[in-house]
RNA sequence: GGGAGUUUAGCUCAGCUGGGAGAGCGUCUGCCCUACAAGCAGAGGGUCACAGGUUCGAGCCCUGUAACUCCCACCA
């Protein structure tokens, strides 16, 4: 059984081996065991061409550490992988390539499109689901899924018509953002926010009745030519008189009423406002209480139209309003300009400032969704950990709006809407399956060109990858899921609309428990991004350190819903850690008879004072981490395991059984059997965040009985029968003195090498008679006396605690000549200190003149040197009174 | 404008229900003791942002202030 272990850590050399060997034992796979508990988490998918970054890499390692740690604890743990078309990223991505060869998507129409998306998504498509591997992912790959394969698509289809039947769903005219560079509307979530210096211009509309102007400011003058009113507040005293009235839309031949209207603040700007119901989207509100006529003044691409645009038609947006200023200008009608800090919408794909524009898009209908999925987590039912999300949660739900869904784009599920050709039928049919023939007039019918908001999909993630529609074996067993782990930035966007479209379609909620983690941000604090270029890959990290000393840095010191920074420190202290646990490994190995198979611990009434304290500190050791991880404290639960392997285990633990071993027989024995027995739990604990390392240890370890391998092994079990507090208190006590012994050595300048008599002063003499022995090996004692009282003690160093006084001769501890002499230098070194000091301070220049703190300063500097002086008297004092 | 989070050692951050102020890195001192120098032993270093309050007791609870960060809304 037993296996020598390399000589030094080096995960390359069995990291890929040992996942290899995981995924052909099938240890991956879930299944549908009726005699164990199901736990399913769903992966939040990444992009189906994109890159394994620190954000996926923190995201997938909390993932599987959950995963890992149901699995032993006899679940049937699901962690189901896959990855998102995400429409825009990805057609993006093709338009841009297409770009390169000089080729627009209307130049090879929608199929030659779609062939070449999916050649993309075949060529880029994989990429991150091997480096999920690398990273240790325990993925079900059996079960791998993408938002736009049959299944998916089948949901897709089938919560849209279900949408539709109910009602929910609807097509309607509305303002929504445009980019006018990817022709597609965009949401209010894909709309990125910019502080940008603009213009306010100052325009005069004249009354049509000759009695004079009406000021208005506008930051987008070119929207004038939409304009078709012009609104007040009704209260304004100022504007009471002209309310009614008509002015003359400059540039134009239309008259436009003045109407009042409380969405007109008196206080901004000059208090009137144009109102352009086709272009912003508060106009369109008042547009819709006003009952205004609504007028598109541009094309797609942000050019002024044809209709409405008389002699700017064709312009883009920027030279229009640069013309039609001059204009105004010209005609007198231009009152000021003033710069205007705004916020400008942008498109978060290319960056283009995004149109507001009315147009037909579908949406649905949010109200009634978003009750339930209110209720649930209110209720208590579904939680956010930490539970302070739930806010950003509920004030988003609670304030929503109707959900645009339709893109102007290709790559994604098609809308099933069909609409009739025929000029006056205007029949709109809404199915599964293609409709070539309107059932009304017979007249041909077209499909919808659009697609689906990327997030349609993903919000059926839970369900649709399970087999939904068909209450498939695995719906019935896996779902609803438990835990979703995701980042704070995408509540909204994903994780509400997972809530009510699983209450809506399942009757269930999708999930128990969401694990909501922060950013991982550069050493200064930034956030990751291309554009800075300040990204650390985590392949390149995984190459250098190995995946176990990636996965402890990301969660090491990590608290629920908080960003943290990435520091190389904190991956080279990672690997120093796993280098640890591999020493300490390799020195257990070592110090093993041949023919040992597993740890057997003997009765306990023969077991050492020390192993009981080791066994009793692991036995809590296992309920803490246990109960850490099932309240997500899963930074806390590491940091408990580096302590104990590190402080516990190693530095003291295994050195205690040093002199055991050596010693041989039945106290060596028992020592061999406590090692083992208590490395066999820490990896079992440490498994799930450091699977790699944990299971190469494993493969060494003499665990007859248990399983083959660490992933399949059962978790380890408080067992109250190694509960030994007593023990443990007392051998505390003899840790401490030893403490306090070393610690009055380095004081003294002794050597470690130096062995020197001890007399320990106890009332607990059986506890330290017995654990003499430790103070020879680990505290430099050459002999050890046990008393209850040192009769003389002149001429000795002392090392004090609450359970012990530890005497050792000063004449032992060190050469008396030599230490006289050079405590005598350090004596003058430090008066000749002092008298400077005293100097300064009794210098009334210097007080007078230096600032306090530096007063301050000196101060406490001559404390600082008269504290040392009194303990080199006192020193001097002892080693002359020998 | 609305909301949330953060503020603890030189740096990065833990600190779960109120009782010991902590870790890693860095600094200083001494050690190559055959598991580990990617190590061992020891040391120094903090008015827990600030001001009040509750309490026998506050880093933790309450009120307010300040700075930083993020989210939501987007006033023409």
């Amino acid at each position: 059984m037993k296996k020598e272990l390399a000589k030094t850590y080096s995960p390359k050399d069995f990291e890929e081996r040992i996942y290899r060997n995981w995924e052909e034992k099938k240890y991956f796979h879930a299944e549908r065991d009726p005699k164990k508990k199901p736990y399913t988490i769903v992966i939040p998918p990444p992009n189906v061409t994109g890159q394994l970054h620190m954000g996926h890499a923190l995201d997938e390692t909390l993932q599987d550490i959950l995963i890992r740690t149901k699995r032993m604890q006899g679940y049937s743990a699901l962690w189901l992988p896959g990855t998102d078309h995400a429409s825009i990223a990805t057609e993006a991505k093709v338009v841009a390539k297409m770009k390169e060869e000089g080729v627009t998507k209307d130049d090879i129409g929608r199929d030659g499109f779609l062939e070449r998306a999916w050649d993309w998504t075949h060529e880029y498509g994989g990429k991150i689901q091997n480096q999920l591997k690398k990273l240790g992912s325990s993925c079900d790959w059996e079960r791998e899924r993408f938002t736009l394969d049959d299944g998916c698509s089948e949901a897709v289809q089938k919560v849209f018509i279900d949408y539709y039947k109910k009602g929910l769903i609807y097509h309607g005219e509305r303002i929504i953002n445009w980019c006018p560079n990817c022709k597609t509307s965009i949401s209010d979530i894909e709309c990125e926010y910019e502080e940008q210096e603009g213009h306010f211009w100052h325009i005069n509309y004249p009354l049509t009745d000759g009695s004079g102007f009406v000021q208005i400011a506008t930051t987008r003058p070119e929207t004038l030519l939409g304009d078709t009113a012009v609104a007040v507040h009704p209260d304004d005293e100022r504007y009471k008189g002209i309310v009614g009235k008509f002015v003359k839309l400059p540039l134009t031949d239309r008259e436009i009423p003045v109407i009042a209207d409380e969405y007109v603040e008196m206080d901004f700007g000059t208090g009137v406002v144009k109102i352009t119901p086709a272009h912003d989207p508060n106009d369109y509100e008042v547009g819709l209480r006003h009952d205004l006529p609504i007028i598109n003044i541009m094309n797609d691409d942000a050019t002024i139209n044809k209709e409405y645009g008389g002699k700017y038609a064709g312009m883009d947006r920027y030279e229009a309003r640069k013309a039609m200023v001059a204009d105004l200008e010209a005609q007198g009608l231009l009152v000021k300009v003033e710069t205007h800090v705004h916020n400008v919408g942008t498109c978060q794909r290319c960056h283009t400032v995004v149109e507001p524009r009315c147009s037909k898009q579908w949406f649905v209908k949010m109200k009634p969704l978003a009750e339930p999925a209110i209720e649930v987590v209110k209720s208590g039912e579904l939680k956010y950990v930490p539970k302070h999300f739930e806010n950003t949660y509920l004030r988003w739900m609670e304030n929503i709006r109707d959900w645009c869904i339709s893109r102007q784009l290709w790559w994604g599920h098609r809308i099933p809407a069909y609409y009739c050709t025929g000029e006056d039928c205007g029949n709109e049919v809404i199915s599964e399956t293609p409709v070539t023939v309107c059932p009304k007039c017979g007249k041909p019918m077209k499909q919808d060109e659009d697609t689906l908001d990327t997030w349609f999909s993903s919000a059926l993630w839970p369900f649709s990858t399970l087999g939904w529609p068909h209450e498939t074996e695995d719906f019935k067993y896996f779902y609803p899921t438990n835990t979703l782990v995701t980042g704070y930035d995408i509540i909204s966007f994903w994780v509400s609309r997972m809530i009510f479209s699983a209450l809506e379609h399942t009757g269930q909620k999708p999930f128990e428990h969401v694990l909501i983690h922060g950013l991982v941000r550069d050493e200064l604090g930034r956030k990751m991004s291309k554009s800075l270029g300040n990204g650390v890959d985590p392949l390149e990290i995984i190459d250098q350190y190995g995946a176990d000393a990636l996965r402890f840095a990301l969660v090491t010191g990590n608290s629920p819903g908080n960003d943290m920074r990435w520091t190389v420190g904190k991956v080279t202290a990672a690997r120093n850690f796993a280098n640890k646990l591999w020493n300490a490994s390799r020195y257990i190995l070592m110090n093993l008879p041949d023919d040992m198979e597993k740890a057997v611990l003997p009765p306990s009434d023969t077991l050492p004072i020390e192993d009981k304290w080791v066994l009793s500190r692991c036995n809590r050791l296992i309920k803490e981490v246990t109960d850490n991880i099932e309240s997500f404290e899963l930074g806390i639960a590491l940091g408990k395991l580096y302590d104990f392997i590190w402080d516990t285990y190693c530095d003291w633990y295994i050195e205690l059984t040093k002199p055991r071993i050596a010693q041989g027989g039945d106290t060596a024995r028992a020592a061999q059997n406590v090692l083992v027995y208590v490395m066999r739990d820490i990896l079992k604990l440490l498994h799930p965040f450091m699977p790699f390392i944990t299971e190469e240890i494993w493969q060494s370890m003499p665990v007859a009985g248990e399983a083959e391998s660490i992933m399949i092994s059962e978790w380890s079990k408080y067992d109250p029968a190694l509960d030994f507090a007593a023990e443990e208190a007392d051998f505390t006590k003899v840790i401490d003195a030893v403490k306090a012994v070393r610690g009055k050595r380095t004081e003294l300048n002794v050597p470690p090498s130096k062995k020197v008599t001890m007399h320990i002063e106890t009332e607990e003499k059986e506890l330290f008679g017995s654990c003499a022995v430790f103070f020879e090996k680990l505290a430099g004692a050459a002999n050890v006396e046990i008393t209850d009282k040192v009769a003389d003690t002149s001429g000795m160093a002392n090392a004090v605690t609450s359970a012990a006084r530890i005497f050792m001769p000063l004449g032992e501890l060190v050469d008396t000549e030599k230490e006289l002499a050079r405590l005598e230098k350090e004596k003058k070194a430090v008066e000749k200190d002092l008298n400077f000091l005293n100097g300064k301070l009794n210098n009334e220049g210097f007080l007078a003149k230096a600032p306090a703190q530096q007063i301050e300063n000196e101060r406490a500097k001559l404390a600082k040197a008269q504290e040392k002086m009194a303990k080199i008297e006192e020193s001097i004092n002892a080693l002359k009174a020998m």
